[in-house]
DNA sequence: ACATTCCCTGAAAGCGTTTTCATATGACGG
DNA sequence: CCGTCATATGAAAACGCTTTCAGGGAATGT
């Protein structure tokens, strides 16, 4: 059978009885139409199983039913949670998801050539290209809706949504001290984020509200990444006075604790404990499972989309303090009492 | 400084001293065209920052400059990486990337109410959503270019592109034997997928041509998931005569394995081997590291994309015999000699 | 009764491209 | 010197929608 050709908004027309404006009419609300005639063309939509064309929208309207996902890098547990949270909220409000990458360089001249390119409704920006100044300036200044998941710094007139990493992290921290820790290490993430900081200040203020002491040498920089985490770990686990357990800003430098505890002969958790943060899949997957701080990737960016069509269709409630979304505790194998 | 309204092509034509069809013409090509207009054109575009509207060319002509990627799921290693594949190779060709996530039911309604609403140039199809059959009639049947990443069947007409997974599989059952493992497990992938019953076939040829015995005790099935493989290596392990080697079907299974490993009380590798496969970055996370084989994950999918643009610009070489991508064996410290 | 408003309705003018179609020019073979 | 052909060029007609504009009718106020 040929694949008959899609029918038109004028295909619809006829059938229903009706002038075009009309059919655009009940497509885009239903304002201003007779319930009679709304009927016949609903009818007709169906009977032709008539789908409206997304450019030609795009090209004689303002909205345009796509949003743009902006990466720096698409990989991860992280980022690809916060892709399918994108994309599951979009397609439930009838929007398609373009997906870009902005390289290292040249962010700024792709994104004023994608924005001239093609008409987005608007965009999410995750990290790290959510910090991209100029990049937030071009998108206000275009007047593209935006909101930011996980940002750094703050921005005014782009709303964001992010987790408390100073909460989640104080309660990490005061996991390990009920446990009878009074000896333990951190692992800062990488400090160009924010979140590394907070939770680095949140560990800190912890430790000094217990009236634990806070060793400078039982820190160390492992830049969010596995290889950075091995390290660290060596580094403070070379101690010849070592900590009974390390709190890791994330799973997989966490994970690189693991390693590096196994390549000394040291015992997780009996010998020491670790904890990790974020709750990627490696958290489980790792021996001893990692206690860890679970994030809601996915509904934050499903939180995300939705303020972002609030914005597109012209509500502006001006949120300026980012949207806290709720971490969950998250008690694993790699963590235990204090050896004595 | 107000957002200075994009420049048209009419503007581009003005300035040139032109007529539209020219421009049109140069952007396509630049077939027809006397060399000084061309460069006037070419001019033109420089001062005017010039971008076509992707929305009125894919209205008004046959090309979309957008490709399609479809998702079941794009969470995990294997499937970010072939977005970013996707991504990178289509950018660099000036193709927009549409990503679409097609539901576990009504598929094929989705995947008629997308190509009804944006044209697409062509889609890149990842597994699991590659082997659905009525999708990929469908495609054809509206005559949209497609490639499949790692299909498990066959389907004429539509080009793929995998890896050999029976090679690799042999090569690594190899490696194991040659480390003087007589006593080797198996843990099943998902049997729905050809790649998972490749590399069971693999195994057991190898096996067999070593003449070495092939114990149905010691085969188990993971599904692919951390906790099918924690279930299969209990089952395996607990047998009163156990195996000195697994062979996991992937990485995440191998994972589980290590980890009932450390629950009873083996060492890996000392008492017990394991190999992964995939090489995702879980397998350098865990310790120890697997020895694994490498999917060249980002280069299928820009394969793919490439393969893509020559079905889109006409060229049919046909190919019906998937593309090949090689794998590379890694070795690390999940195997060494078996045991006396 | 008459203006004023509010709800419907459709004709027609775009939106920014690509694609015919028509025409012009120069080159070429006989 | 005349058809034929390949190369250049632009005018104008799509492409499938949204939006503006200009009514027409019914309801409301005076």
């Amino acid at each position: 059978m040929a694949p008959k050709s899609k029918p038109t908004i004028i295909d619809v027309a006829r059938v229903a009885g009706v002038s075009v404006t009309t059919v655009s009419r009940v497509l885009n609300g239903g304002k201003y139409v007779s319930p009679d005639k709304l009927v016949a063309v609903q009818e007709a939509f169906d009977k032709l199983d008539y789908q409206p064309n997304l450019h030609a929208r795009s090209l004689a309207g303002e909205r345009a039913y796509m949003i743009g996902l902006l990466f720096d890098d698409p990989r991860g547990d992280y980022l690809s949670g916060m892709q399918r949270g994108t994309l599951l909220a979009g397609q439930k409000a009838g929007y398609h998801v373009l997906v870009e990458l902005l390289g290292r360089t040249g962010t700024l001249a792709q994104m004023k050539r994608l924005i001239s390119r093609v008409r987005l409704s608007g965009v999410i920006l995750t990290p790290p290209v959510c910090d991209h100044t100029s990049l937030l300036n071009t998108l206000v200044r275009h007047n593209i809706p935006a909101v930011r998941i996980s940002p750094s710094s703050d921005f005014p007139g782009i709303p964001s949504v992010k987790i408390d990493d100073y909460a989640a992290a104080t309660e990490m921290t005061r996991h390990l001290i009920t446990l009878g820790h009074r000896k333990i290490g951190f692992i800062i993430g990488d400090l160009e984020h924010a979140d590394a900081r907070e939770r680095q200040r949140a560990f800190n203020d912890a430790l000094a509200k217990a009236g634990v002491e806070a060793r400078p040498e039982w820190v160390a920089e492992g830049g969010y990444q596995f290889s950075g985490g091995l390290t660290a770990a060596r580094k403070i686990l070379s101690q010849p006075d070592r900590p009974t357990a390390i709190f890791a800003s994330n799973d997989d430098m966490a994970a690189a604790v693991i390693a590096v505890a196994d390549e000394m002969g040291l015992r997780v958790p009996t010998d020491l404990s670790v904890t990790g943060f974020d709750d990627t899949s490696l958290a489980s997957a790792v021996s001893p499972a990692l206690t860890t701080i679970r994030q809601p990737v996915e509904q934050m960016a499903m939180k995300a989309v939705e303020i972002l069509l609030e914005r597109i269709s012209g509500e502006k409630p001006e949120i300026e303090t980012p949207v806290m979304m709720g971490t969950k505790f998250v008690r694993r194998g790699s963590t235990g009492p204090a050896p004595k």
